[in-house]
DNA sequence: GTATGTTTCAAACAGTTGTTTGGAATTGAT
DNA sequence: ATCAATTCCAAACAACTGTTTGAAACATAC
């Protein structure tokens, strides 16, 4: 049993950083598990297929995710509504997001990445799976919104509230590399943290406009 | 000669649409070729290899998106400080982007996915190759809200405008898939043009916070 | 220790991929 | 009409893909 653990978690882990940084297409199960250091077929024996795969390393990551954004959403809907400044908001999805990259190093940047690539599979059915299955904050997100600004129309919010994911996601995905180009222009490097506390005044400003 | 075009344009034509849908991977030359309506070793004959397709694909659509860009830099870069308003620098950016829509359908979100794909290509080569063609003219619009804004640090402005980017190419690229949702959610349909325009004074604000 | 169920492993499977090849068809110039 | 160059095309290539198989290794319970 512990054996057995430790090849799914071994799968698991090479399996999150490939897909992050290659792909999902571009990153082979023989890739996989030669960085796991398990063979070939034990893909296929824990998981079933290369799809339920990918699946597994999304619900490890949006479990945790998900149950501390929740815990925060619940303090945020018992307050009134000229208590939920954007501000406001903006932490109770930043705080879960945090304390991921305090388990796992680079987790912050793994998870946008594994994110932008779930949306961007058009053919859907990974974005669809997501959304199925974890929507559901999101839409309490969305109501919290309303309450603390009920001068915007709901589709006002929608759009923004996606504004703001896509900035999250892009800028976040690809702190690695947007680092290096800023690193090397300005001589100055912020950590993805820096990066966060800069978002946070933009997406805020933005929201409120 | 004008056969050898209709050739090359077919294929260009027929890949932009697959990339942008699919990702590259996702997409074979046989995908390509069939839709196309071409035998497939004339990928190869005409463009040499499939990552040489893959910048063809994105020459094509940068060409004609950064001449007229460039042109509107160059009025703004006329103007005094005072007069470099956020909407106006922003408006730089979604003229040239509303003309390719009136070439093509669906110009502006086959352009906006392919950019997001590009970005997500970590393995770097075809980032690299963009932004070392095209990225002349983001600096030049870095340089614009320096002289706008000079209160801002220059690091400052560079997140800024890749949060700006992250929004765009997110909700831009994926806006048929979004408006689908929105559309069910509240039964109200907008374009890509309204789309852009709720974005503006979302962006703005956030530009200027 | 034997029997039972679980996990690992090397090997092979059928299918798809990008690319190459050599000859046929087409084109344009003289 | 003849020649040369360009373009097209069917076929084949080797490499790689996800998945399956059946036996070996292992663990667990009696």
């Amino acid at each position: 049993m512990t054996k057995t653990e430790s090849t799914k978690s071994r799968i698991l882990d090479a399996a999150e950083q490939l897909f992050a940084e290659r792909g999902f297409a571009e990153t082979s199960l023989r890739t996989i598990t030669t960085r796991a250091k398990v063979n070939l077929a034990s893909v296929n024996y824990h998981f079933g297929s290369k799809k339920s795969l990918i699946q597994a390393v999304f619900d490890r990551f949006l479990q945790d995710f998900t149950k501390e954004l929740s815990l925060e959403l619940m303090t945020l809907e018992q307050l009134q509504p000229v208590q939920l400044e954007a501000e406001k908001l903006l932490n109770a999805l930043i705080k879960p997001l945090l304390s991921l990259n305090s388990r796992r190093d680079n987790a912050i940047s793994i998870f946008m990445r594994l994110l932008g690539r779930a949306y961007a599979e058009t053919q859907g059915h990974l974005r669809r799976y997501v959304t199925d299955k974890y929507g559901h904050v999101l839409v309490r997100f969305t109501h919290l919104f309303q309450k603390g600004y009920p001068k915007l129309t709901i589709d006002q919010i929608f759009w923004r509230l996606h504004y703001m994911l896509g900035s999250m996601i892009f800028t976040l995905g690809g702190s690695d590399a947007l680092r290096q180009i800023s690193q090397a222009d300005f001589n100055r490097d912020l950590g993805v943290e820096d990066v966060i506390k800069e978002m946070v005044p933009f997406l805020a400003a933005g929201m409120k406009a």
